[in-house]
DNA sequence: TGTACATCAGTGAACGCGCGTTCACTGATGTAC
DNA sequence: TGTACATCAGTGAACGCGCGTTCACTGATGTAC
């Protein structure tokens, strides 16, 4: 049956915010398409005819989880603000609600161009948000490599002291 | 038909090879068993009487490729010259022969147990390997961090001087 | 050293399953008059 | 405002495909005598 306008928009949003949480929880090939569309409450040929591809889909849900990252930063007025929140344990624990950049990084490189764009597109958004608060000269590129770098081993490692010692370390080489 | 126990070991080190390399260039979703065995040149039975599931084969590859880094390092001698190596484009372009850490970081989270403890096991490797080089005081967490986010970001971004740019500021942070 | 035979690494057909995608269809929406 | 009807978001069955795994079989190896 058709549905209103505001009804398929709504609809819309309901896939994307399951899309982009589910990804940065299980991975690009972890979550299936009908997977997605039970998480959003819709049969998969409704979501084919929003997105008409997965690799699509993907793409809106990376864009969708980084404008949720952009906003999520805006009251933070210096790095070691910034760095504490990143590198928390909350976030360590809640990667479906976090940065799309440490949860999928090493997902990008076997992805199309597509992806790779958006996915870079998010990233110098993020090197943009962390510039902004450090002292002049200081670069913003081995802040972001050493936030990312702690957060994806601290989630992979099986050894919680281990996980908050790196995230711990993180924190200190950041906040100087 | 048979085969001497001597050639069954060189097939056994032959399959090795082969998946630990495919596994660190596509992820661990992004290889099946046909592609690892036809790399290996034998039938995917035989590659299933010497492993017995996919997942068993995982962790003896992660194990492999682990080992493989623990000699490449060996000459080693300061930080800087680690750093200049681990960050180089090179390794950066040859994933399948390089750093397992910073190929499958974000795989790790979606495995089973087993497959958690040997990644753990084989960044304690590379942990201790840098802390070896470090001064007294440093933390090597930090260090590892920074390393492994930068070169997981130069692979994950569309853009060649981003990419050189996230390496070059690694290796300025980590050798001081 | 030579013969008989049990072993078992490797073969290849077949399995059920979940994947991404297609498509004929439905029926409330929203437009034209 | 009321009626007629084209639109199209969403449904659900079906598709081919590649996945990981199983298993009856093969035949050279390596052992027992």
């Amino acid at each position: 049956m058709k549905v209103s306008r505001q009804k398929s928009a709504e609809n819309r949003e309901r896939i994307l915010d399951a899309a982009s949480r589910l990804f940065r929880e299980r991975g690009l090939a972890g979550v299936g398409v009908d997977a997605l569309s039970e998480a959003a409450g819709l049969s998969h040929g409704g979501l084919y005819s929003q997105f008409g591809s997965k690799e699509a889909l993907v793409a809106e849900a990376l864009r969708h989880a980084f404008a949720g990252s952009a906003s999520r930063y805006e009251g933070v007025e210096d790095i070691a603000h910034y760095a504490a929140r990143y590198l928390s344990t909350a976030h360590r624990d809640n990667p479906g609600g976090g940065c799309a950049v440490a949860a999928l990084a090493s997902d990008i490189p076997h992805q199309g161009d597509g992806l790779r764009t958006e996915f870079t597109d998010g990233l110098r958004g993020m090197i943009a948000r962390v510039e902004r608060l450090l002292p002049e000269g200081e670069d913003p590129l081995s802040v972001v490599a050493t936030l990312v770098g702690a957060m994806a081993l601290a989630r992979a490692v099986d050894d919680p002291e281990l996980s908050e010692s790196l995230l711990a370390a993180g924190r200190r080489r950041v906040a100087g």
